[in-house]
DNA sequence: GATTTATACTAGCGTTATACTAGGAAATAA
DNA sequence: TTATTTCCTAGTATAACGCTAGTATAAATC
């Protein structure tokens, strides 16, 4: 039950991007440096951000990315379901539709639905924002294992 | 961010086990044979269960299972938590006190804390028996992947 | 006390996911 | 044309997951 790494350097990514908006577009290895993760790992990362339109990228030189909106308006939710896949406890709730068979009789679908919905909501809650808004020094760029 | 099936196998199992208190004890394979869930994997999972006293195990004939208290006192969040070992969202969280040397600075240490938070609330007002007493036909034997 | 039935404990093992590294292609500004 | 940047794909070491297997130990029954 554990967010991986990749949701959690996007949000190292956003929360550096969005600070250091200026806007130009910022290139990967300024943040890499910063951050302390691979430009090439990094790469993974913001292409899916990028994909998914959370990120305007450019390439060549002067290129890199810049926000598509503004802090307020990303939810942490938004963020974590592009690059975690799915925020969903189990795999029956990971598709628009649960095609378990066995729903109708089981016991503990509905305490994972809300599950679901209490991670959901409260991740929904918070915005990029927010985060960069923490009354902190500098971001975290080191997590314990 | 997944619940794994020893989480979910622990749950499977104590809901069968209220299910089927007669005040003896119910041996393994009955449950294993219900839940379809083999006898050995199961006994790694309620040793578990057995070691932090939310079990009251027999050996021998006539042994087996019994749950140790009223279905509506256990919570579904401490069955997880001893079988999944820990619902932390992150490694730095699963500790007592956050050893992590850049949590005075970490823009995300709230967030995290906050959505550990917020599935630990909703883990805890979750009984046993609110989920024995699920109206559905059967219990769940199933689940995709 | 021997046998049967049950849990307890430990080790091992195949598969999958994680957390990267690496190489090269494509685009773009200077 | 060259340097810089993102984009895309493949590979790989390590750890975690999801089991299986064997043996030890305890207890009831014959």
């Amino acid at each position: 039950m554990k967010i991986s790494t990749r949701g959690r350097y996007a949000l190292r990514f956003m929360i550096d991007l969005a600070q250091h908006d200026n806007g130009s577009y910022v290139p990967l290895k300024d943040i890499s440096a910063r951050q302390n993760i691979s430009i090439k790992y990094l790469e993974q990362i913001t292409s899916l951000l990028s994909k998914f339109k959370l990120l305007i990228s450019v390439r060549g030189p002067q290129g890199g990315y810049k926000l598509s909106k503004q802090p307020q308006e990303y939810s942490v939710a938004e963020i974590l379901h592009i690059t975690e896949g799915s925020l969903a406890p189990v795999a029956c709730l990971e598709t628009e539709t649960n095609v378990c068979p066995h729903k109708e009789n089981c016991k503990t679908l509905k305490l994972w639905e809300g599950l679901d919905k209490a991670i959901h909501d409260y991740l929904l809650n918070v915005t990029l924002k927010d985060l960069v808004d923490e009354n902190r020094e500098q971001d975290c760029f080191y997590y314990i294992i």
